[in-house]
DNA sequence: GTGGTCTAGACCACC
DNA sequence: GTGGTCTAGACCACA
C-alpha cells in the first residue's frame, strides 16, 4: 500500500480499515486479519498496525475477542458513518468553503470538475 | 496569534504570510518585518520564524537583501495563488469528492451547506 | 572530523556524505548513520545535521522512511557526480579561465603544475 | 553591478577594483571614486564601500590623501598581481586538481573548454 | 529506537 | 540594525 507523506501511517491504515468498513468488504461484526497478517500485507511494522486497532478499538469500530483476534464492530457500519459525516460537515467543509472564498473560485467549479471526477472514476472502474 | 495545534507553526507563519500577500497587505518586492520583529509579533522563537522565512525563500515567495531584510518576490502574489489554486484542485477537491461519493452526499446539499456559509460569514462581518 | 572555518558546518557535512556517495561507501538506497549517531561521529550538534540531511533530502541525495531513518536516494551517485560536474564547468573552470587571463597564465603551466600535484599525491599515497 | 550571493558585497568590489588595477583602468598612483560616488554607482550602502576599502588601505593596495580622496597605491599594480597570482597556486588550483580527479575530468577536457572560452571572450569583446 | 519541532541563547559577518 | 549559523536541551509523534 502506498502511504501519504503528510498523514501518519498508523491513521492511513484506520481510514483504509474504514472504508472497508463503509463499502461492505467487512460487515458488522466480521472477523478482520490479524495484526501480523496486515503488517505483512500493507509492508508495515506490526506495532503500527497495533497502534491503529488499539485506536479503533477504543473507538468502539473495532472489537477483539482475546485469543481469537480482530473483529468489526457490532454497529461499526453505522458509527464510521456518522464520524465521517460530522467530519465532513464541521471540518472538512468549512475550510474548504474558506479557501473558496479566497480563491475566488465559485460552486459552479468545483461542480463541473465534481462531474468530471464521477466520469474518471466510472472509466476506472470499467 | 494563535496557533493550531495540528500544524506546525512554522508552516502556520508561512500561510500566515502568504494570507497577507494575497490580500495585498504586502505587495509583490514590499519588505516585511524582519526575524527579530516577526518573532515579537507572533510570540514565537527567532529560530521558528527563520524557519519559515527560508522555506519560503527556497519557494521564491520572499526575497532577501543582505543585511537589509526580507521582502515579498517579485512575482509572489500570483505565485501563492498559484500554488493555493494547484493544492486545492489537485488535493482537497479530490479528496472531498471522495468522500461525497462514500457518504452519498451530493451537489445540491453541499450547495445548501456553502450558501448557509456564506450567510454565516456575512453576520460575522456586521 | 576536522571543520574548515570558511564554510559552514552544514555544507561541509553534506560534501562529506557526498564524497561517501561518490567513493562507494553508501551505495543507492543504503541507510546511513541516524542523526544522532552523525552527531556524535562528527562532534556537532544533532541540531546541525538536521540540517544538512534535510538540505539533501530536499535535493533527492536522500531518501527518508519515517521512524527507521535516513537512506541515500535511489539514484544519488548519479546526481552527486551531476552536481559536482555542473559546479565544475559552470563555476569553477570559467572562473580559473578568467584569472588565467588576468594573470597571463597559460595552459601549459597549469599542466605543469597539475603533474607535479599528481606526483605529490603519489609520494602522499604511498 | 550584479553581486554574487556567496561572496560579502564588500570582498567583490575589493576584486572589482584590483581588476580595475590590472587592467590598467586604474594606474599606480591615480585617484579612485569617492566612497560615496562608488556607492551610488554601485548601489550598495556607502558602508559597504567604507569596508572594502579599509581593507584594500591596510593591504597597501590602496592610499588616502584626507580630505583629497582615495588613490590607487604606488606600488599597486604589482601588489595585486603577486597576491592573485599566489592565491591561484597555492589555493585554487590545488582544490581545482582535486575535483578533476574527484570527477575524472583530465587535462585534455579541461584545455578543450579553454579553447572555447577564449573564443567566447573574443566575440563578446568584438 | 527514529526523526520533527520548538525554545533559549549565543556569536558572527555583514550592510 | 540585519540575517546566518551553531549549540544545548527539551518534548513529541511515530515505527
Amino acid at each position: 500500500m502506498q502511504f501519504n507523506e503528510q498523514k501518519s501511517i498508523y491513521l492511513q491504515i484506520a481510514d483504509y480499515i474504514c472504508d472497508k468498513i463503509l463499502d461492505g468488504t467487512w460487515p458488522d461484526g466480521q472477523r478482520i486479519p490479524s495484526i501480523r497478517d496486515m503488517a505483512v500485507q500493507l509492508e508495515v511494522n506490526p506495532n503500527t498496525v497495533t497502534r491503529t486497532y488499539t485506536m479503533l478499538l477504543d473507538e468502539g469500530t473495532l472489537q477483539n475477542k482475546r485469543g481469537i483476534g480482530y473483529f468489526t464492530g457490532d454497529d461499526a457500519r453505522r458509527m464510521v458513518l456518522e464520524k465521517r459525516r460530522n467530519q465532513f460537515v464541521e471540518q472538512d467543509l468549512p475550510a474548504l468553503f474558506k479557501t473558496m472564498v479566497t480563491l475566488d473560485i465559485g460552486v459552479g467549479q468545483v461542480g463541473e470538475l465534481y462531474m468530471k471526477y464521477l466520469e474518471e472514476q466510472n472509466h476506472e472502474d470499467k
